[in-house]
DNA sequence: GCAATACTACTACCGGGTGTCGTACTAGGC
DNA sequence: GCCTAGTACGACACCCGGTAGTAGTATTGC
C-alpha cells in the first residue's frame, strides 16, 4: 500500500510521466539516465509492482507493456483514505486535525472539491 | 513512521485507551486477556515505539510509565499529511481525488473544520 | 530452418523491520 | 542480605524491498 520502496517508487514515477503503457526496456532506459541498474532488477520490481495491484501489465508481442493502475493523485488519495479508515473510533476528529494542518492554499483547494462534490450530490 | 507492524498497533491501542500513562505490566495484561505474550515482548515493543517517537517514557519508581505522544487523530492526521507532501506534483489535484471519496459526515466534518479555521485567520 | 536476440520466469542473497522471547543484570523491600 | 519486580541486551525467524544472475522461450533475420 505505502509502503513503497524507494525504487518502487522511482518505477511508479516514470510510469506516471509517460503517458502511454511502458515496456521494462523503456522504464529501465529511463532510469539508467540517473541510476546504474541491471534490467532484470527494473523487472523484478515491476513484477512485485502488478502483484501489488498497483500497476496492470498487457502483452505486446513477446513483451510485457506496464502501466499505472492508478493516477499519483488518486493513490496519495487512496493511501490518506487508509489511514482514515484505520481510525476505529472518531473519524471527524481525526478529519479536524488533518484540516487544522494544510496549507491555505490547500484549505482553499479542498473548499473548492467540497462544493464541487455538494453540487453532483 | 506510518510502517507500525500488527502488535505494536495493538499496544498503542491501549496506550490510547487508557487514561493515564501505563507501566509494562498494565499493557501487558490488558494485552494478555487476548493473546498470549511474554512480558519481555511487550516491553521490547514499547521500548523500539519510544524509540520511534511515538510513546513516551517516564520513571515511576523502578518501572517506567508508557504514554502516547499524539493522540490517535493527530497520528492519523500525520499520516494523511506525510502521505500528501509525498505528492511531488499537484497537491490540489490529490486533495480533489480524496476529497471526493470521502463519506457524508465525513464531508461535513470537513466543512465544519475548514469554517472554524476560517474564523481563527 | 537455424542461430542470434529479446524477453520473461524463477531463484537467490542481503539488509532492515517486526514478532517473539530468554537470560543477565539491578535496585528496592522485608 | 536475599528475593522480587523490573529493565537491558541480545537473539532468532520471517517478510519485504533492492539487486541481480541464469535458464527457458519465442521472435526475427538470414
Amino acid at each position: 500500500m505505502n509502503t513503497l520502496g524507494e525504487l518502487e517508487r522511482s518505477v511508479m514515477e516514470e510510469l506516471w510521466a509517460a503517458q502511454a503503457p511502458q515496456s521494462v526496456r523503456e522504464v529501465h532506459a529511463a532510469l539508467s539516465t540517473r541510476r546504474d541498474l541491471a534490467y532484470t532488477t527494473v523487472m523484478t520490481v515491476l513484477d512485485r509492482l502488478s502483484k501489488k495491484g498497483l500497476v496492470h501489465r498487457e502483452r505486446d508481442g513477446r513483451a510485457y507493456l506496464y502501466a499505472p493502475e492508478q493516477s499519483r493523485d488518486e493513490l496519495v488519495a487512496d493511501v490518506m483514505h487508509t489511514a482514515l479508515e484505520g481510525q476505529a473510533g472518531d473519524r471527524t476528529a481525526a478529519l479536524v486535525a488533518f484540516v487544522s494542518r494544510v496549507s491555505p492554499e490547500e484549505a482553499t483547494a479542498m473548499r473548492e472539491a467540497l462544493a464541487r462534490l455538494e453540487q453532483q450530490a
